[in-house]
DNA sequence: TTGGTTTAATAACCTAAGTTAGCCAGATAC
DNA sequence: GTATCTGGCTAACTTAGGTTATTAAACCAA
């Protein structure tokens, strides 16, 4: 990925952002970074792109970006700090569907529907940039690698879903949790955010348990059970993975969901002008995803 | 949804089609069908959907369609017969993510892979169509509409595939089942394949554990306490449901995943070509992030 | 027909996780 | 300062659903 553009892009995103740089770094356009990781963007594409985050606003923790059941008026990408979307059940307990970084887009789930499936709340302070429907129609007409990008996101979100519907189904406690631990240990180094297998993880045991569909109290003797199993150290909001690899291997995971590349074919700029008879775009060369331990250099 | 149209296809699709008719009606080209419920769409439109059955094939009951890891040359659609998409885990146990009915396009969550997440597998005879992703493409080359209309009913599997992950994660198996009979009641229906309450369901008790994450013992049980509750029948694979109603209710259903309409907007012709005709999108008032408190009035 | 295989029903028993409750430590409020 | 609240830990008890096993009924192949 062409540096001085990347450098280009981040001082756009920079310009465009009122709110002041909280706990996050170089997230200032993770939409591009994330599109960057699958195919290279022309300039118009990453204009499209960063177009995305015209209206940053400043949410606090516990904030509802939007409620369940309200109208679908548009979606949002978060720039700077967690999020989560959630249903309400009829018991009164909750599940939480999803865990959202910076950079991740929200809400596109609801796209096909006029009224929101789920809602979505801060875990803590961040940045959240809405935008509308048309915006993302837009995109669909303006740029064939976008539209696949786009359409590749949601596929991946999809698979993420399946593979926590299969721990929430068939898994045990410690299994559900070690999933849980180690995807986000995954999806965080990837931004930068673990250090030695240590890092902020601002989720209470109550919430966890909405995730992994588990009491809070057996979220709690779960950590313990780690702890004296050497597995796994919490303190507060810092949790530290003594052996990763050992969590994985417990929790039967398959990082293939998240790391498995677009199949360069589908971003391939030449065989696309080929396609399309004519386009000359000049022959960037083509970037190969990379993996999780590359992609944190 | 143009009567004569559809009578094209119709035709068209037969003509396509080599298996002989089995057991379902109607179905011949289920896709367009799909689409037609959300969009009108032009004859190029139609051509380009129509193609993706270009290549029917038959597959007897058992028949596994691709396995799990292999290579991701293709998709499908399922245009006769039931079958469903499945993982094997480490333990031997296997869980079921989602039964196919005609008209479904099967794979497109592998699109974002290289290999694929899970294996599909024919529940009794039908007939599926291949096509390739280069066919995909070219749809989102093509058709702003038919691009849409993809992103949308990936949109709309992955909320029943949040529907599914609620239930396993937090409901008993007397929900889970009653939520998956109601909702193949529901899709059945619309299939003209429910007959007063009843309808075949191919799947042995078994498989049902698969799907609900149950064993196939408490399925068993499940169906017992159902029968002496006066709420359901099942011998072999035909099941009446005495009261579609108590069961939706008991399960906490929530038909707007299935039912609930892409807003019109999103397919309205005379907006779009109003877009394309270049009218500059005026940017529209920022809606602020709201507290929880202000959002609940 | 027979004999083998799959599917289903039911019973007896076991276990992982839920529930309730009491306690303590930080954090926030007065 | 004290009072209150929230989050977390542990223990005691309960329960939904898993496991294993037995039996019977369908189904199928020779």
């Amino acid at each position: 990925m062409c540096p001085s553009c990347l450098a280009r892009a981040y001082a756009y995103a920079r310009h465009q952002l009122t709110g002041d740089h909280l706990n996050v770094n170089l997230q200032d356009s993770a939409i591009v970074q994330q599109f960057l990781q699958h195919c290279s963007l022309s300039e118009e594409e990453k204009v499209l792109l960063l177009e995305l985050e015209q209206n940053p606003i400043k949410a606090s923790a516990g904030d509802i970006i939007w409620q369940e059941n309200s109208k679908v008026d548009q979606f949002c990408t978060i720039s700077q700090g967690w999020a989560y979307s959630f249903r309400n059940l009829g018991d009164g307990s909750r599940q939480i569907l999803k865990v959202y970084l910076p950079g991740d887009i929200i809400g596109m789930r609801d796209f096909a529907f006029s009224n929101r499936l789920a809602g979505v709340a801060m875990i803590e302070d961040g940045v959240v940039s809405p935008f509308s429907h048309e915006h993302l129609l837009r995109i669909f007409r303006s740029s064939t690698a976008l539209t696949a990008g786009l359409f590749a996101i949601v596929c991946r979100q999809q698979a993420m879903l399946t593979e926590r519907l299969i721990n929430l189904a068939r898994r045990t406690a410690q299994q559900r949790l070690a999933h849980f631990l180690y995807e986000m240990y995954l999806r965080l180094e990837r931004i930068g955010a673990v250090n030695n297998g240590r890092f902020r993880l601002p989720l209470s045991q109550e919430q966890l348990g909405d995730v992994l569909g588990l009491s809070a109290v057996h979220v709690s003797r779960t950590f313990t059970a780690f702890r004296e199993e050497g597995l796994v150290l919490r303190d507060r909001h810092r949790v530290a993975l003594l052996d990763p690899e050992a969590l994985a291997q417990l929790s039967e995971f398959d990082g293939t969901y998240l790391n498995d590349a677009v199949p360069a074919l589908f971003f391939d700029r030449e065989w696309q002008s080929h396609m399309l008879a004519g386009t000359p775009i000049k022959n960037e060369e083509m970037v190969p995803v990379k993996s999780p331990s590359a992609q944190a250099d």
